[in-house]
DNA sequence: GCAAGCTTTGCACACGTGTGCAAAGCTCCC
DNA sequence: GGGAGCTTTGCACACGTGTGCAAAGCTTGC
């Protein structure tokens, strides 16, 4: 015993200069060969039951953990999957994340987060950090990467998979929600409820999802013979909503209005109350994204709802199919929207 | 440039066999050697401007990227930061991580992130994975690591951070917001409002910042000589604020009321609603944290901020330290946290 | 006991980078 | 032109792991 604690003392000592036990460490321990030691952590690798049984406890006494990033540079790739995402806090984002990174770790995969909130030269220098670690692939949830580093990431045979975003001159994997069936949705609701004198409120925010559903929804209106009143200023945030509410009632006799986003649509509601209409008897809101506070009591605000947990599914099947070794065409994947009633949008006419 | 295209095009099929362009391929190209290729990416080696631009241009041809798992092969350590989180879409954590991530990246750091969603086992086995990524410290917004891999963590000179949740017996650093002064500051301006039947809403969760802020406002009540009404069941959820405020109004009739966190305050205020009371000629309420929806116009609920970025920079400032060779003792701080005061509190009586 | 076949082992190399150091190269001054 | 001093360069090694392969070891059947 004295002899065997004196001996671990010594072999601690010996790597004193640098931080992390090494598999080296743990085959002097143990009496073995450095290879000894690395076939021990290899799973379906060859070694004897007494060896493997040595290692482990010579490991577990020196607290030794495999260096992925050395593993890693055999592979010339790591398990990383890089996620670039800004306004992490927004509900519908935080959402995003929350289900992504799980899902990523359920199938040991680990998430290399770039937050884009002070990306002020577009998220191109954050993928082309991300492209160093070696990354698997690369999901965008927030900006518009140029096909040039697109190009490149897929030249190094990483994936570029952008989630609500569309880019049609792009070599990226694009998975997006079907948000022109979505402002469809909207539209042919507030239809039905009566509505005529019709209002769509987005933000300042160029973001293709906003102004795709914008447009969509006016298209749509356009249709029916109706020039829709429009709000696209401020960020994409509730106080803009209820600006929005002032704004626009202020100006117009709406009877239905359409947020392209959940968010904008509870301020827009709270700007609204303070005018003295009331909702729905008065003025119809709708919404899309059908984050939690949408259900909330002072909402309850009909909405279309894009599935999270669609979205998260597509981008992880992307991912293991490229992982498995099934080269594939680009993924171009809509997914369905639906309504989701609530109290904000009068019943049938 | 014919000859130019066939050179290059020769190079890429050369590395073929793998996916990213190395600095063998770009010395080739350059026809300089691979050392000065290093030197070139190493900022402040010695490499002559002609040398340098012909490695750049040869870079730029061919899409080099450094392998950033090599070069931290031979430091022994990455830029990365483990984060470990759970309830990454409830309002207040999104917010936190939010805004640690942006500030890792801000600082040069990369934030590699572990959703400690499902971790059924707790977050050691987290911990353990990320050590094999060789980070420089591990930041836990979620559970609590058992002290044994806290320890491992240190052996390894690795940080482990702890933020809002304590455990004196271990040897993490820990940074948290004033629970106990925030309690006391709630009771106080409960009391000051003239409340004398006095409610507490914690939720199910056995979190050390749930039981503390629960008990030292239990506490601080009672000094008063009250005993407070207490209610510990459910998720940390809007929807158990809510059956908190049928329950505990079903058979009390309360006139001030402190739920633990912001988000039960809210549901709570939507079940009072449906009780009839008024906020807050009937009933006080006040919550703890400030998340971003407390402020809309349904709530406005009074309650005790903690600053998101005194804790996050409190984070970085223990890892920069940790980073510049500062060897430190033990990071204990608290934080102070102060009175957000809006609309569901009294005045004074 | 021996041969055949299977399992296990350690050596030496690869992976892609940074760096110490000796040698080569360059510049300046006398 | 030569010497001194400074800059630059490429070689060879390190970092920590996985693996091909030849050699060693083990097991089974005759």
């Amino acid at each position: 015993m004295v002899a065997s604690s004196d001996r671990e003392d010594q072999l601690k000592r010996d790597r004193a200069t640098r931080n992390f036990v090494t598999a080296e460490d743990v085959a002097r321990l143990a009496g073995v060969s450095r290879s000894a030691v690395s076939r021990t952590f290899t799973p379906g690798a060859s070694v004897s039951a007494d060896v493997r049984h040595r290692v482990q406890e010579a490991a577990r006494t020196l607290g030794y953990r495999v260096n992925r990033l050395a593993r890693s540079l055999i592979s010339d790739q790591s398990n990383l999957v890089g996620v670039v995402g800004a306004n992490l806090s927004m509900p519908f984002m935080a959402r995003q994340l929350d289900e992504l990174s799980r899902a990523l770790l359920k199938r040991g995969l680990q998430c290399l987060l770039l937050n884009a909130a002070e990306a002020e030269q577009g998220v191109a220098p954050l993928i082309e950090l991300i492209l160093e670690f070696r990354v698997r692939a690369i999901v965008v949830m927030s900006g518009s990467p140029p096909s040039s580093i697109i190009d490149e990431c897929m030249a190094n045979g990483v994936r570029v998979i952008l989630v609500n975003r569309q880019d049609t001159d792009t070599e990226a994997d694009t998975i997006i929600s079907d948000d022109l069936g979505g402002a469809r949705i909207a539209a042919e609701r507030l239809l039905q409820a009566g509505c005529r004198r019709i209002g769509v409120v987005g933000s300042g925010a160029r973001t293709p999802t906003q102004i795709r559903r914008r447009v969509a929804f006016t298209d749509c209106i356009e249709e029916a013979g109706i020039k829709p009143a429009v709000w696209a200023s401020g960020e994409t945030a509730y106080e803009t909503g209820m600006a929005a509410a002032k704004g626009l009632l202020g100006s117009h006799d709406l009877d239905g209005v359409f947020c392209v986003t959940d968010l904008l649509a509870l301020g827009f509601l709270d700007g609204a109350h303070g005018t003295g209409r009331r909702i729905p008897e008065d003025l119809s809101v709708i919404g899309f994204d059908d984050i939690p506070q949408s259900a909330w009591a002072p909402y309850r605000l009909t909405t279309v709802r894009q599935s999270m947990s669609d979205l998260t599914g597509s981008v992880l099947a992307t991912i293991e199919r490229e992982m498995h070794g099934k080269a594939i065409s680009l993924v171009h994947e809509v997914l369905p929207v639906e309504l989701v009633e609530r109290a904000t949008v009068r019943s049938s006419t």
